[in-house]
DNA sequence: GTGAAAGCGCTAACAA
DNA sequence: TTGTTAGCGCTTTCAC
């Protein structure tokens, strides 16, 4: 048995430098700051102690000292879904790929929670702060976040927003109307005339714009799209699978629905598994390309999205000097073609 | 044109107290101290102070000054791959619920890399790391990780394994000889008899065990797995998915195959759709019940885990008191038969 | 190249 | 109840 060291501290960078015989001040060039000039010897003595003495730099007291902590933190609003959050996917394998640390802090799905959520990242300090996530068009909240995260860049920081276009700072945004319109000529040239769209929250900016991208693609090909024939819910799977059930209750002609997310045309595709095939098959899109999804059956036609490389470019650009003017960086996806849209005939 | 502020910095604690014109302790008392003894006109001053100068604590400065940050950060090894990590998505979930920071750290696939993950962790001081993932039987850095830990537990910190059994921590375990077990008694209940097994790294634990129950579970019924029924891979659905055609393409009567995991279970599920579905349907059978395979078709028979669970058990056992042992919780799962495994005859 | 010393923003004894 | 005063562990001028 050995004796029990009761309450032992964690090394500390004096104790290293008292080890080695050196000050604290070197010790610190030599452990953290850029390598400048310590002889080779001091250098060496330094590193040994450290490694002898287990010692990991308070990060803590390093962000105090310097003000301002390393690494990036990624604000996720709502909690990470069954269906991998692609962005934050994305994000941490970026980061990672740069030997940034990472942290994620989700926040609850009320806009209020975002602000807060904020404010708490700001007590971090970190050096980049990523928000993800879908925002509304009416949403009461918007200047007091967009309040917080100016006071962030004030003090210092940088802010990126993914997906949240419209707000004056440095984003990443996704042609989503584009996508739509793109969805909405390939269905058509598949020879596809009676749609249907499975949307989410009203308000909800992502689904509107692939919505209306959809809407505006329809009506170059000269198909106008009826307004009940676009079914709102919920931006999940669970919704657009009750959505689809009310909409071919009526007696109308679909065939084919495009679903705003990958996520939702799934719920479309289980529901219309679950009615059993009836003869008139129906054809079913999506929006995203999320990787969960490429072994569904019918596999999914879809607007790909390439999230590793929009995180990469949220990166770049958080972490390259601060432009005098917001950037907004445009990823645009494209449509893939698979089984569950056959062409018609 | 607003005079542009050249160079604001966050307001300090210092900077609310001097405003509500009481002193930084009173500030603190009120702003994050325990409700202590306050006149409650202070309190409204600094409050109001705080809130005009938009005051967020410094987290850092908070964390030195205490000696230990608040929250739990888990380390996963990996990615986060698409078939979300479903201990991941729990902890996340369970944390929030109690309100405490969570942070992540996604390690490399490394032994290695984990053990720098854990010294980095350590540099936060986090009051609780959680470390999640598989863990390798014949790891040679597991002395070095070991000690990482035991430092931190001993410098005042908590840590709690999930998955990694065997290691002198609190641990969250899952019972996965069990399920191995009860999968093999189910299956052979639904009539099944020629099995195979497609498993993980050899030295994975995790996939070890469910292999070892399984085959144990075979023998409690009278059947013996010959040992080139069992096929090893990557931890993975495209392994899997590799694995299953060579698997197929011996001369061998095959009527279920048993995959460690979910994710590689649709591996098989999906090579077995693609090679177009042959007169004798063979059966596939999981493990985890992961959420995002519940769209699947034919829906998959595994053993379902109660991952929420297991992560508010591990946050109940690393935030309570340290007990002199390490505690070890075995997390039971449960056979779910789907239509993967359709009754024989 | 190296060390002394002054902070960074906050907390916590201890007095008052 | 409140303020004073030391720190917490690290970085970083600024001399030597």
């Amino acid at each position: 048995m050995a004796e029990e060291p009761p309450l032992a501290r964690a090394a500390r960078l004096a104790d290293v430098a008292e080890l080695a015989g050196v000050s604290p001040a070197t010790a610190s060039r030599v452990l953290n700051g850029g390598h400048r000039g310590v002889r080779e010897a001091n250098r060496q003595r330094v590193l040994d102690a450290a490694k002898q003495l287990g010692y990991t730099a308070n990060l803590a007291a390093q962000t105090v000292a310097r003000g301002r902590g390393r690494g990036v933190t990624l604000l996720a609003s709502g909690m990470p879904d069954d269906y991998a959050n692609p962005v934050t996917a994305g994000v941490v394998a970026a980061a990672q790929r740069r030997g940034l640390p990472f942290t994620l802090i989700s926040a609850g799905t009320e806009p209020a929670d975002l602000v807060e959520a904020v404010n708490m990242a700001r007590g971090n300090r970190p050096e980049l702060l990523m928000l993800a996530g879908g925002r509304m068009a009416d949403d009461a909240t918007i200047p007091d976040l967009v309040d917080a995260l100016q006071r962030y860049e004030d003090e210092g920081g940088r802010v990126v927003l993914i997906t949240q276009k419209g707000l004056p700072f440095d984003t990443v945004a996704y042609a989503n109307r584009q996508g739509g319109r793109d969805m909405a000529a390939t269905l058509v040239e598949l020879g596809y005339r009676d749609f249907a769209v499975i949307s989410g929250l009203k308000h909800g900016l992502t689904q509107r714009e692939r919505t209306e991208g959809f809407i505006d693609g329809l009506a170059a090909a000269g198909i106008t799209l009826p307004a009940d024939r676009v079914l709102i819910g919920q931006f999940d799977r669970d919704a657009a699978y009750a959505l689809t059930g009310e909409l071919l209750r009526r007696p109308i002609e679909v065939d084919a629905i495009f679903a705003v997310n990958d996520a939702m045309a799934l719920g479309v595709l289980t529901f219309l598994r679950d009615r059993g095939e009836t003869a008139p098959r129906i054809a079913v899109a999506g929006f995203d390309d999320i990787k969960a999804l490429r072994d569904v059956t019918p596999a999914l036609t879809t607007v790909h999205l390439p999230w590793e490389s929009a995180a990469d470019e949220a990166l770049r650009m958080g972490l390259g000097p601060r432009s005098p003017e917001p950037q907004v960086s445009v990823i645009e996806g494209h449509v893939v073609v698979r089984e569950s849209t056959p062409p018609l005939r």
